[in-house]
DNA sequence: ATGAAAGCGCTAACAT
DNA sequence: ATGTTAGCGCTTTCAT
């Protein structure tokens, strides 16, 4: 068995509470004290026992993240954030990947909830509603979702999404196409907002390269200069049926990403597109988790988006 | 406070230990005293308490997993594997990213082993000796890495390398160049052993995009017809620097990468690559690992590769 | 087949 | 400032 609190108490010539104290309480014990219980400690190599802490103060030092989909790009570095902030207060993470389904989604955070501490909730699928109270059963963070009284971290799409109409104007372009994601989804709402009535909308498509493809067939007959993809993605498919249509990007053609996945860049052309701050709202979804749970009120924080403007947009030629 | 086994107990007019037992050794209590603890736990919504479980039965149905680079497309679907055939267990994963880093990794799975029952270790870029140490404190599967004694999980990387090389042969090309990656990692020896000396190596680059940027100038230079790299970024930052220079992929220049990431199938031309089971792999992880927790043996396991042909290779021209 | 009771390792009153 | 002690919720002997 490993070593336990009692070992070091003996070895250190004090009583089990003092350790305690020394560990979790330094306040409360002479430094004289607290530098012998620590020099047991690393001497022999002690590390509390987590499930006999948790046993008695009902908090764990897990907190849980679940994600639609673990292989969109955009999620990893949500994650990366996530497990950084957590890291540095010694909590650990759980991750849930629900597979674009919202009853595995609550069913995940139902089950999550019994051992963390709280949980952080990306792009939720799942109805107010649910999410409420998903909110009443565990402290709960959305990300890139609201839901009013419970905590979010948003990245600020509709901005992102009027800079690039303001991109793609300033370059000269006056028709722009939009090529829309999920109609359900609560950020494709948002960035359609952020055109501001200034693009045609084309419909939705899967948020994927094949959606993209697809997506670009439909989108070149409306004449339009411009392509404003939902994200990265269906901007990515959008690039590909172009290319085999011997269509230049973005001679002929500007092409806008969002999101600004790792892709973006290795594209040819690279993907004029929105950056969004992922791994930032992962570490600030952390702290309004910590808020909560020091019985805080749910905030909801808003961060900046900036375009990133490379290789795919540029003015419209007179004649395509 | 939640429901416990004490209101259980008292609801279906049993004791503590029956209920205890209906609920995880069901043999041991007669059918219909079963059904009705079952019953009432199903009306009450009880769920054991797994901190205080742990603290009795010294486990934690945690595992937990660590990988070098969660942005690398490469891990978050070995992450999905691994969670998939953990959740049919029960068991819930706790992830983290070294970065990297060595020094990082090693800390991370000491952190770690204390409270889950053991840990996959990705791509490790530990010595030998360290990676035993660890395994001698909680049980440890290695997924494409390779130390005796320690259970691991191995994607055929030779094997893989070795159609790549009779691809290319059986197209015509007579004179390939491997773009190598880190002269460290485990994975670019067995890529080597798979070229069987029938290509040039040029040297090792870093495994991404900027890596395979610069990798190729280099081999440009060589007069090769077919560019091998390391893994799919390497062959993506290569495409990027041809396509720059005007030199046309595949029929100038024939390029083939490693590991079938998302992107691989998004560029132009979509690559030619080695598949790799990287979710299988994730899952086949969790079953060693379940293996050394029922006292097994290590064990090591190696899963099929296969290559993937697409646009990226043809016949070489006769004039380059 | 079931119940009673003893802890697992720790923290948090409660003493001193 | 430190020690004593009673549990946290559960599993597991040991009885019956």
């Amino acid at each position: 068995m490993a070593v336990t609190i009692r070992d070091v108490a003996r070895q250190a010539q004090v009583s089990v509470s003092t350790v305690s104290r020394a560990l979790s309480a330094p306040g409360m014990v002479k430094e004289a004290t607290r530098q012998r219980v620590l020099d047991v400690v690393a001497g022999l190599g002690y590390q509390p026992n987590r499930a006999a802490r948790s046993l008695i103060t009902g908090r764990t030092g897990n907190l849980g993240i679940v994600v639609p989909d673990l292989l969109n790009p955009f999620f990893p570095s949500i994650l990366r954030g996530v497990q950084t902030r957590a890291g540095e207060a010694g909590t650990s993470v759980f991750f849930c990947d629900s597979r674009e389904d919202p009853a595995t989604e609550a069913e995940l955070v139902r089950t999550m909830s019994a051992q963390v501490d709280g949980v952080v909730l990306c792009a939720s699928l799942l109805s107010d509603d649910t999410i409420e109270e998903l909110a009443a059963l565990t402290p709960l963070v959305l990300i890139n979702r609201m839901v009013p009284g419970v905590s979010s971290v948003l990245m600020d799409s509709a901005s992102g999404m009027a800079q690039v109409v303001a991109h793609l104007e300033s370059l000269g372009h006056e028709h722009h196409v939009y090529l829309g994601g999920p109609a359900a989804a609560w950020s494709n709402t948002r960035r359609m907002q952020g055109l501001q009535g200034r693009a045609e909308l084309l419909g939705s498509f899967d948020p994927n390269f094949t959606g993209g493809y697809a997506a670009a067939e439909q989108a070149l007959k409306t004449g339009a200069t411009a392509f404003i993809a939902y994200n990265d993605l269906i901007a990515l498919g959008a690039l590909a049926y172009l290319a085999e249509h011997n269509v230049r990007v973005p001679d002929q053609i500007s092409v806008t990403g969002f999101d600004d996945i790792l892709y973006a860049t290795m594209c040819s052309p690279p993907l004029t597109t929105v950056h969004m701050p992922t791994e930032d709202a992962g570490k600030v979804a952390v702290d309004l988790l910590a808020t909560l749970l020091d019985g805080g009120p749910a905030e909801h924080r808003e961060l900046p988006t900036t375009l990133v403007v490379r290789g795919s947009t540029a003015k419209p030629r007179m004649s395509v």
